[in-house]
DNA sequence: TATTGTTATACTCTATAACTATA
DNA sequence: TATAGTTATAGAGTATAACAATA
């Protein structure tokens, strides 16, 4: 009777090390920055990621549409109107009608939102600053680009089309 | 009257790259991978990422305790008792009492289970190659090294204690 | 007919804590 | 009293699609 065999036939043989792959690091990595962060910072001014997002590009750009930003803070529209009307309710940013476009809104930030703004730039060096201490002078340049070709890759292994890795 | 000029003064002087700055990079790296793999890989078998980790831990280990799944797997306790439970439902996970510890329980793979776990690993090597495709092997080396230095580093920004930047 | 932005819905994830059963 | 695991609950995030107004 070889039953138990069967079952318990060489269990490491299809030696997959779940610590070894990259979307795991990935994902183990992003999730530990994302926490230093939102306890760090976020919670502190009750801003959400996407808000914080969104003062950012807002900020930088002193007005823009709700695409635009969308576009610069890697959010779609949905997620962008949503912070959008968090920020507003909280004072923070105001909304106007675009004259040239009777669809389009123009954002820009309050005095209120102005002052987090200039607060967010510094404390992000900060924490980027915090966090590349660990890391050697190549090891942060080829993370930067590392992540890049990644992204840009991954995004292109999304297309309907060319998605098939076995083409 | 320099009502205007206080709202408006140099919204760019702060000029923060949300682009450039790490945690933004790192989210949309993983981001962009996950879905690929959710796509291209989860949806089919119907599996979520909790429950691929899962069996990832299970198949590797052959028998393991729920809590060690877990800390192999980047996984509390709770989010292994969910996966556990619907991997049971479907048929592919068995859960036995530890005759050595009352409370405590074995995981093992069923034969469907085992099925999967087969096809895991190659799966998993097929989309690491796919990824990876894009770097060279510095960069890759490279990035495994930076992201497990930035792992240990954020969790160490993370103690309750040592968590001040700027002690 | 396409586009900008808002709203609705349903689903997944996450965090916390309460709970059980053992130790 | 502490630990292994389960269950409950509420909050936040996500995706999708339906919708209104305008182009």
């Amino acid at each position: 009777m070889k039953k138990k065999a069967e079952v318990g036939e060489d269990p490491l043989n299809g030696t997959f090390r779940l610590e070894n792959f990259l979307p795991y690091r990935l994902s183990v990595a992003e999730e530990a920055v994302s926490r230093v962060i939102a306890r760090d910072h976020l919670a502190q001014s009750g801003l959400t990621m996407p808000e914080w997002r969104l003062i950012a590009a807002v900020g930088r750009f002193g007005v823009i549409s709700p695409t635009a930003a969308g576009a610069h803070a890697g959010m779609d529209k949905v997620k962008v109107s949503r912070a959008a009307a968090s920020l507003v309710g909280r004072g923070l940013l105001r909304q106007a009608h675009d004259p040239s476009d009777g669809r389009g809104r123009l954002l820009r930030l309050t005095r209120k939102g102005l002052a987090i703004h200039a607060d967010l730039a510094p404390t992000a060096d900060a924490i980027e600053t915090a966090l590349m201490e660990s890391l050697t002078k190549t090891e942060r340049t080829v993370l930067h680009k590392a992540l890049a070709k990644l992204s840009a890759h991954a995004g292109m292994l999304l297309r309907p089309n060319g998605a098939d890795v076995h083409e």
